[in-house]
DNA sequence: GAGTTACGCTACGATCAGTATCGATACCAG
DNA sequence: CTGGTATCGATACTGATCGTAGCGTAACTC
């Protein structure tokens, strides 16, 4: 493994390690206030930190609650080659993601904005969408087309139910979730 | 039938009837600018009418939304009793009509403003979900709990699609969808 | 100590939701 | 035709929000 970093430190003041107090503070309030709710003043407020410091990092609101869901999701990373297995700890994982405070408000809000927005469209395109549809073809070995309505069903379905109701789908539900997703994905090959 | 409206006419000048021209511009509206860029400036005068003329009718851009949406998808009659068609009948409404220009996008964003938002939450729950849910709910006669989450999958999976592609779920994708509700809403009994 | 860069702070420009006000307009009752 | 009433359009305004500019200070390297 070559070093992916060399060594040569730049001039000036080091930037703060500020990262995970905002990506905390971003959720917490997004939790508590909503996507609309949470302004950039109340995040930083939050996070004990200078709102323009945020900017330096992050391009606008956008961006930086893409990064704090990647943050959140961490990386995908299937352990297993069996299929029910993979299916079945994805959906866990979305369930269990989705389902933490601010989480899902977090992914709606950004989801809007980025219709509007075409920079931030493409960030989280690339960012979160691309890698993690990626990583599931590549498991799955299924045809892009199955794979997107995969994800459309379940992480379509979680976040519904958080918009709905503010609370995480129930264990019960969940398992019938999965049940549903397994008939269908893992049976005969595409009939498409 | 007792006439509903009396036919004491409120003094004054009437209103003028813009619903329908109000609608169809915040559908265009939202449909090429998104939710976030879909401004009240710009709804009216899409429309042809004053900012204020929109306020004196709904309190609110997310209530104006509502009803738009309410309007666009008209009232749930089922027609039949029996269930397969119900739950068919349903899914190819609701991909239908979220498939029209405009209607995802603001069904997403009125969902995202609602979260800090309660007199909006109200609205939402009020005039949209409790309405659709029990009609459904008794057509089915399925416990609540079961409606719901058929809700969360047919119309999450349906707002996903076209939000992550901005354009509607292909006849095959919904297909895929309803042999897999079917499968899981016709099997036995809830055995939760 | 000189150079460079990050930080916090304050102020600012632009945009948008929603309100206030006012003259003009349309309808009804007498 | 006249008075009363409520709507319409237009303009101006408030307050909140995103994002930026400028400045003095702090931290780190050479």
């Amino acid at each position: 493994m070559t070093r992916a970093t060399p060594p040569a430190k730049p001039p000036g003041r080091p930037r703060a390690g500020i990262d995970a107090v905002v990506f905390a503070a971003t959720l917490r309030t997004v939790h508590e206030l909503g996507y609309t709710g949470a302004t950039m003043d109340r995040i930083a407020a939050a996070a004990g930190v200078a709102k323009t410091t945020i900017y330096r990092r992050w391009e606008s609101k956008g961006a930086l609650i893409v990064d704090c869901i990647l943050d959140a999701f961490g990386p995908l990373r299937p352990e297993s080659t069996d299929r029910v297995e993979i299916l079945t700890s994805a959906i866990r994982l979305a369930a269990a993601k989705i389902g933490e405070p601010g989480l899902a408000a977090a992914f709606a809000g950004v989801f809007v904005d980025a219709i509007s927005d075409p920079a931030l469209r493409e960030v989280l395109s690339t960012r979160l969408q691309a890698p993690y549809l990626a990583a599931l073809q590549d498991a799955l070995g299924e045809p892009e087309h199955r794979v997107l309505l995969f994800i459309d069903v379940v992480v379509g379905t979680l976040l519904h139910r958080m918009g709905m109701t503010g609370a995480p789908m129930v264990d019960a539900d969940v398992d019938a979730l999965t049940e549903m997703v397994l008939r269908q994905f893992t049976a005969s090959d595409d009939p498409a």
